[in-house]
DNA sequence: AAGTGTGAACTTTTTCACAGCT
DNA sequence: AGCTGTGAAAAAGTTCACACTT
């Protein structure tokens, strides 16, 4: 099987799907039908098998899926198995609290780098990471394995995602309030706002 | 028209044409293609005018769209018209970021009153809004109109949770790394959290 | 007996393509 | 001539329902 890819849609859920289980596996659960899993994660049973079928065979007939295993599985199929290195485009406020943020380090996102354009920010250090100027990207890029970039600057943030793209930085995520997209396909960026998240509650509060 | 309500995609695509349309007109553009503007937008012009078919025929055939109007038509379709008055659960530091954060207050989203269960919380002020005790919410719910709930503690995020439902609040942004879920329908939950969009990354790049 | 995995049926979403307005 | 708005066609995603395994 694996033959299609795997849809965007049913990725965001085997994401939830993964959270849930860490949060069943702190309970000490340790078994659970697709029916009570998918009602934790606000789907219904087919698609919840649908969508872990897209991972593989992971349950066991007349039984259901042990909490360990699939978790585990889940965890490798978003790469999650593995560790990242990310670096930060932007001091602001944002992107301090992430540098400051233990719990992604746990999870296995380290940031490395943090780089500004403000003469007054470079040489800071925050929770054992150094602030570089944007012109030293390159030479951390040589110098290390970057993964992800994270734009974290309401101030021309697209001076940070030309940078990165040019440096070769394949995956970002971008926290200004303006979404970008690109054309080339081997790059992939995710936007986020709290404003384009409260928008989705604005519009379903203004029915 | 407007018989059929808009899907979570497309309304997702509406806010992302809204926050676009922010950056075109402070670049002074003033009318677009649809070509033009779905191309910033990541999608194709047929995506973006059936999108944009939900909120109502919007630009002149032949012409394109003006900015401004089809920016105002946006903001209203999407609630962005009005202000919207937030409460805060957790005094975290993403909490207390986001109370801090004045740019959402530019947007018309207003945090009124923060809560926490910690006792040497209660009473602090952040930007002058007061941390009251959870205890308290059921008076400050029924003293001001309160629009959205916002978590943004990873201890106990259900307490929370629980305690907005059943003081009534409609609408939540839920910033801890659980994603939670309720069958009623009254309620509007959206669930982010850092890991998640950094999660969507590292499977791309896992491929 | 219980619950997974999955083709097939159904539903929704996206894309096409063009009539119709400016 | 140019570009929107939208039915109709195509594609994608979801749900059903049941054969099959433990």
């Amino acid at each position: 099987m694996k033959i299609k890819n795997t849809p965007e849609n049913t990725l965001e859920r085997l994401i939830i799907y993964l959270k849930v289980l860490e949060a069943l596996e702190k309970k000490n659960v340790n078994f659970i039908s697709s029916e009570d899993l998918a009602k934790s994660c606000g789907v219904n049973s087919a698609q919840l098998r649908k969508d872990l079928s897209f991972v593989g065979s992971l349950g066991t007939k007349g039984v259901g899926y042990s909490i360990k295993s699939l978790k585990y599985s889940l965890k490798n199929f978003l790469g999650r198995a593995q560790e990242w290195n990310l670096i930060l485009g932007g001091i602001s406020p944002l992107g301090i609290f992430l540098l400051q943020d233990k719990t992604l380090q746990k999870e296995g996102f380290y940031f490395l780098a943090a780089f500004d354009t403000k003469e007054e920010n470079i040489g800071k250090i925050y929770n054992g990471i150094s602030v570089y100027s944007l012109d030293q990207l390159s030479y951390v890029v040589n110098a290390i394995k970057v993964d992800i970039g994270v734009i974290a600057t309401e101030e021309e943030p697209e001076i940070f995602l030309n940078a990165f793209v040019e440096q070769g930085v394949k995956a970002i995520l971008n926290l200004s309030k303006v979404p970008f997209f690109v054309k080339n396909s081997e790059i992939k960026i995710e936007n986020f706002s709290f404003s384009m998240a409260l928008t989705k509650l604005s519009y379903f509060l203004k029915e």
